[in-house]
DNA sequence: CGGAGCGTTGAAGAGCATCAACTGGAGTGG
DNA sequence: CCACTCCAGTTGATGCTCTTCAACGCTCCG
């Protein structure tokens, strides 16, 4: 079974063909198992390697000066994590487990090989940084313009989808390694807030989230608490579209 | 002169060579002029251009349910404003002029080329959309974790930085085509609220702004109120730099 | 000269932060 | 096997930040 299976699966891999799966595949390096809770790169770093997640989760962070962080990304299976760090050379935030993580690590200076060599596998490479673009763009929106209910509903609406195109979850129901301090740094909320505003949405049963994981009561309910529309994650047809036909 | 002058002007715009900096500059299919405070494209349109930013000011934007905007990106002269819409065929935002805009139009079909003939230059293309991507990323660092003194200080000293790159401004002014409405949608505040804000700013001797023009009093006090490092812009050589050295 | 748009200010209140205390479960060592 | 600690979660009390609503002034422009 390909390593890279999960790269873009829900989102365009379709549009990789097989030989340029094949090429994905070849240039990887070695499989590497980071332990949970550590940072993997700093605000910084110069980067030889890039890193698709094959299993756990990660997320990306800024540091405030009150020790606060605040997330900027969480890495979901099939993400490569620090892929923009190719063109960038180096990063502009921290990047660190929440679980344990298995990951692929990619030379740039195979990427090099494919840029030169494969243009249509670099246009997709391209196209995977700009979706966590889209990503970011999507988060402005929520910090800036959503409560906190709806701030943690368009959250666990997002993660709920992108595990579920990668095959994780479905049904209403998903993992999610994340404690209540770790949603506030994601949603710009304090733990304590999280805390009650998870259990208002529980008490309007429009979500569950225990010992890490989330069952959604109520999809649609939840979608307009957090104006969510999945548009944005550019997935392939999904329940909502099926559901449309 | 070339139109395609303030391209990375200032972020790393020497790495392309006079060769690659020709065929960007026929890449270009013609030029227009759009009014001020109209949509240029709709969240969901498909596109076949991307547009270069020549001179004045556009943003990108989506809208809440209550008639709020938030905006994720102000695009000063230089930036492809929409070269993520090359990879990923439709928006997932609303991108608009604030000001009567000059833009460069760059047909999809000519990037084609580009990334199949001449690789360097389509990693710095790829490269140029990752810088957008790290100014999403401290957006949501600004809106999520920082008070709206810290918020319009960090959104002011990033535009600075940004024009002075491209030679407009510096010494501590600069233009800024803003309303006070436009400045509370891109930091997820009140216009009311930016008017109080602005006061004490302007009280603590930090930085002013009036009619569209903006004085920066203070560079190093407004810095440690908006917790500004201009790290993530990737900036070449620059005034902190030139005075640590 | 009247209206529209932007800026400014006041008053009141909602939402979230802060501080603090307590619960329960998991792991640890006696 | 039980005390102990640690960590995540939970809840209460209080206050600050920011929003909301409203009014008014200024400037530009038809």
């Amino acid at each position: 079974m390909r390593v890279t299976r999960d790269f873009l699966r829900g989102r365009g891999r379709d549009a990789m063909s097989e030989a340029d799966k094949d090429i994905l595949e070849r240039a990887v390096d070695r499989i590497d198992t980071l332990p949970a809770r550590t940072i993997v790169t700093r605000r910084g770093d110069r980067l030889r390697n890039s890193t698709l997640l094959l299993e756990g989760a990660m997320c990306r962070y800024m540091d405030a000066r009150d020790g606060f962080r605040q997330l900027v990304a969480l890495q979901v299976p099939g993400d490569f994590v620090d892929l923009h760090g190719y063109p960038l050379h180096r990063l502009d935030h921290d990047v660190g487990t929440l679980t344990e993580a298995r990951v692929a690590v990619v030379p740039h200076a195979a990427i090099d090989s494919i840029v030169a060599d494969h243009p249509q596998l670099a246009r997709i490479l391209w196209r995977s940084t700009l979706l966590d673009a889209a990503l970011h763009r999507e988060w402005i929106f929520r910090i800036g313009r959503l409560d906190a209910a709806g701030r943690i509903a368009h959250f666990l609406l997002e993660t709920y989808h992108r595990l579920k195109a990668t095959g994780r979850g479905g049904n209403g129901t998903f993992e999610l390694a994340l404690i209540q301090q770790d949603l506030g740094e994601a949603c710009g909320l304090t733990s304590v807030h999280v805390n009650r505003t998870l259990r208002r949405l529980r008490e309007e049963k429009l979500v569950e989230a225990v010992r890490g994981t989330v069952t959604i009561l109520d999809e649609s309910g939840l979608a307009r608490v957090g104006e969510f529309d999945p548009d944005y994650l550019y997935l392939e047809e999904g329940p909502w579209q099926a559901a449309a036909a």
